[in-house]
DNA sequence: TATTATTGTCTCACTTTGAGACAATAAACA
DNA sequence: TGTTTATTGTCTCAAAGTGAGACAATAATA
């Protein structure tokens, strides 16, 4: 069946990609009380960017975007979700891209299926810092954490992704379980606090927060953690499977 | 500027079109206390189907939505909302569209861009039913109402994108004026409740419902409504400017 | 043993929501 | 003309949820 479609309407102009289409992942990370994405730096360009990458012929969208994922951070099942697609002419810049593949000593023709138009996908994702090796690919020299609040300057639209994710991971916050995604196995209750706190940018009233996460019957509770500080010790918790 | 853009990577493969990108939408209205979408039947198939299309090379993703929505609807300035970007190989199905073509006369190349592997991105809009034209289009037999639990079996994955719409709906509800955009400049209290009600698929409690949307303070109280029925009438309500 | 910074829980006022009661009223009916 | 009926606008009362703070418990330090 597979062959029967590929001898359909085959597309030789993408080295086996889709033409056109393109996807771009905010990748969320927390630690030291930040929230932090990972952008990647192009060789011999200064430009950062976001992960992202192209579609196999033979790929489904959501894969593309994991595989993708799996070759800058090492890990399988991340937490996914699309955010929007960006579909403007506006961000047609074969310059930037030409840039790129120059800088790199690929030089190619001026059809080439890389300087044609794009529309991206925006996806975000939610992963735990520690299990993270971010790593570069080809075209990039680092692969690397960034404050949310303190970005480099970001290529093309890349700055709009970032906050549109951010936005809708906002939205998303009391419907999805997001501490989950973020935090180790094992957190305190002041660390799932923070998270909350750096997602949504504002401080939040400990107890309020405090009595609402309890009263979701979510959190199972385990010992204390002794941190070393002089002070009451806090429990240790995880979210109930 | 823009003749320049254009003699780079031009792709002549598409008809001036984008190749793998379309998109699909899912025209919400309200009539008869049901909530109803838009489907277009193609000529000679018995396929029902979505109202969707492509991208022009040199236009706006958003701007092609809303260019196949004019011309279903003669309808400008739609409230439009991106839902979801339908990826998966699976969806890959030219027979479907070769079938669509031929039943229209038109007989393409086994390797036509129309035959080959398309995502789509799925959209919702939300118009006064009233002021709705059906238009179908050149491949189209109908494009009429239907209600949005009572539909005919769908082409390709489209009965996925329609329940897709309808959850993000349900789940933008309380956080977008979608009354504002359903129904006529002037409305009764039980026109609003029904309509919230067609979306969420339950019953909601009147007295409850009516003092929330008095409390938001965004609907402005006209003179009463005399419908002719034996009891007392009801005020007209506008929202807000 | 006293001190200090945090943590877990409680209290109290205030707001929001669920569920129902009830009077007002537009047309139909006697 | 007065009565009936279905619906509408508003009110009440209890239950649930939230904001803001008080306070005792406690892990390490002085």
């Amino acid at each position: 069946m597979a062959t029967t479609k590929k001898n359909v309407a085959e597309d030789t102009s993408g080295d086996g990609y889709l033409t056109h289409i393109a996807y771009d992942s905010v990748v969320f990370g927390f630690s030291g009380e930040k929230l932090k994405i990972l952008l990647m730096e192009y060789h011999n360009t200064g430009f950062f960017a976001l992960p992202g990458g192209f579609v196999m012929q033979e790929e489904n969208l959501n894969d593309a975007v994991r595989r993708g994922l799996k070759e800058r951070t090492g890990l399988d099942n991340i937490y996914l979700e699309q955010c929007y697609v960006f579909g403007d002419v506006s961000r047609f810049k074969p310059e930037v891209m030409k840039t790129i593949l120059y800088a790199n000593g690929h030089n190619v023709p001026d059809n080439h299926w890389l300087l044609g138009r794009f529309i991206t996908i925006a996806y975000y994702a939610l992963i735990n810092y520690e299990h993270v090796k971010p790593t570069p690919d080809a075209l990039s020299d680092s692969c690397t954490w960034y404050d949310v609040d303190d970005l480099p300057a970001l290529m093309l639209d890349h700055k709009d992704i970032v906050t549109k994710a951010l936005q809708t991971l906002q939205a998303n916050l009391d419907r999805k379980l997001v501490g989950m995604n973020l935090l180790p196995a094992r957190f305190t209750m002041k660390a799932l606090q923070q998270v909350y706190e750096a997602i949504l940018g504002e401080p939040i009233r400990r107890t309020t927060f405090q009595r609402k996460m309890l009263s979701l019957g979510i959190l199972k509770r385990h010992g204390k953690h002794f941190s070393g500080s002089a002070n009451k010790a806090p429990y240790l918790y995880s979210f109930k499977k």
